[in-house]
DNA sequence: TAGATATGTCAATATAACTGACCCAAAACA
DNA sequence: TGTTTTGGGTCAGTTATATTGACATATCTA
């Protein structure tokens, strides 16, 4: 490796700490509002995934959440009895299963949502549009790595 | 909120799916490593944040967690029942308990570092000090909201 | 038609967290 | 000094989220 004066073992230490602040403060903000659905973090992240990516398959999901398809399984048949999220057969192989919110797991995503919001854009909101490009870039590196 | 062309709620949603991503992967790397020891995730931040902040006390620990202290003991009890961590009383408050790594682990530590390292190194190794600066600075701002 | 793939499900277990109730020793305070 | 508060430890029971392994069904593909 490199010799990279801004790239010490120390810093990449700093990082990993970090990052666990940011995932777990991120991801803490909305536990009140999805305990009202008896919701948890799972539940959440599904539904995130789902708004993002509409119409995706269960086994799109299950390759974003890097979850066994079991423990994905409790998690969509809770939203489903919810009526948070329905389920078409795939138009071109129909094995398959694509999912989608409606209408009840759309209100509930913005409600999550704008709450969630509020750190991020606070981070950033005194931010120049260089900084969060290159938050965002670094971001993608080291998810593709 | 002012509307911020490049902090459009789309991005924001990004950013929340991407923290995720680094979150997930960057924890992950080292799972196999952790198995070997029989130890887990929470074993592997508490080891990571005693490195970080020698000496710290039990409730600095729970602090940066944001665990109880029912859970974080479980942790500490196998990690001293390893001989990878030892507690001292406090010197001014003896009250409290001091946290420290012994031989076993820094060197666990360090095997578990190693292999973690890889993806932020290999990410951040042709990024610019610039972006290397930035990204870490919105990472704080992040956490300090 | 035979095999592979996408999904669903049953059962048991592991990991990491939680709540609530206590306890002791030491520090802080009145 | 005596009382209260704080830091830490522990017991017991529960919940949330994940795992492994086995098996079933429908549908696609060669």
């Amino acid at each position: 490796m490199r010799d990279l004066l801004y790239l010490k073992d120390e810093q990449i230490k700093d990082f990993i700490e970090q990052i666990f602040y940011v995932y777990r403060d991120t991801y803490s903000d909305p536990k009140k509002i999805l305990k009202k659905y008896s919701f948890g973090t799972a539940h959440h992240k599904a539904i995130h995934l789902i708004e993002r990516h509409e119409g995706l398959t269960v086994s799109d999901l299950l390759n974003k959440l890097k979850i066994t398809k079991q423990s994905l399984n409790r998690v969509l048949r809770d939203l489903i009895k919810n009526k948070a999220i329905m389920l078409k057969k795939g138009e071109i192989d129909s094995r398959q299963r694509q999912i989608f919110l409606n209408e009840k797991g759309k209100k509930l995503f913005e409600e999550i949502f704008l709450e969630q919001k509020k750190r991020i854009y606070n981070a950033l909101k005194n931010s120049d549009s260089d900084s969060v490009l290159k938050f965002k870039n670094v971001l993608n590196r080291i998810i593709n790595e």
